[in-house]
DNA sequence: TTCACTGCAAATCATTTGCAAGGCC
DNA sequence: GGCCTTGCAAATGATTTGCAGTGAA
């Protein structure tokens, strides 16, 4: 079972008990746990593990790309007065979130049967303005 | 300008000065603020605006579907272990997110030059098992 | 008069920070 | 020994709740 510890030696991650069980719930269960979940499960089985601990190592995770937070903005509900699917960019660098107009609606994966009752499309990235200030 | 005023009432929502000002500033400015950005903002308009009144109006905007609150999970940070591209489903009724096998990189808006760091798609709807336990 | 709306203050919830102790190279 | 990791406790920040005053129908 260090096959999660190669997996995270490979994003420069140093293996420890409490690193490699998260990863693996993560990669085991693909329920897309908050940190509160993860905890609360996680302490059965290593019942001194604690929450800052699993913050730090999501945010670790996150910082080396071995996992994602998933949302636009992971700390602050954001509101958009436009109800009509479209699709939003969000540059790393100024924080700012653009709309780009996109044609979400059609792009729906054809084996998926439930009812949509809205559809986005987010993208993070550089925006053009930031990339000219620093080129890479 | 009670063009606003008629929107709003257009959801079932009453029309008081606050939630116009709010409404307004929703669909003048595209920035997709915070609760708090906007309550920075609209107190030099409306001195006597609480934090409370933002939270409360912001709130029955997206309950309304006047509004919507940009991000899979308003309230907390969700994880993925998984780091390449795909797309996510968020169930209203039971809460779930589920992948969704998907290309997205490919599908990129033909107007966008910034540089793509990732490329996410969600959908917000209803699951084939909590559609069939209460159908329409 | 009634009921919805507002706003203050306090409470709650998620997340971060400070710091001391333990473990590994 | 020195550094990285852990975990407790306290701090912070966002959001919600309780409640009383105010205003419109």
């Amino acid at each position: 079972m260090n096959s999660i510890s190669q997996h995270l030696s490979g994003y420069g991650i140093r293996p420890s008990v409490q690193r490699i069980a998260i990863m693996r719930y993560l990669t085991d269960n693909r329920t897309h746990p908050t940190a509160e979940e993860i905890f609360e499960i996680m302490r059965k089985q290593i019942p001194t593990l604690s929450k800052t601990t699993v913050y730090n190592t999501l945010k670790l995770f996150v910082r080396q790309g071995a996992a994602t937070c998933i949302g636009i903005d992971e700390k602050n509900a954001r509101f958009d007065g436009c109800v009509k699917p479209h699709a939003h960019f969000r540059c790393k660098k100024c924080g700012r979130i653009i709309d780009l107009e996109m044609d979400i609606e059609h792009q729906l994966p054809g084996n998926f049967h439930g009812t949509v009752d809205e559809a986005y499309f987010y993208i993070k990235g550089t925006c053009e303005a930031c990339h000219e200030e620093t080129p890479s």
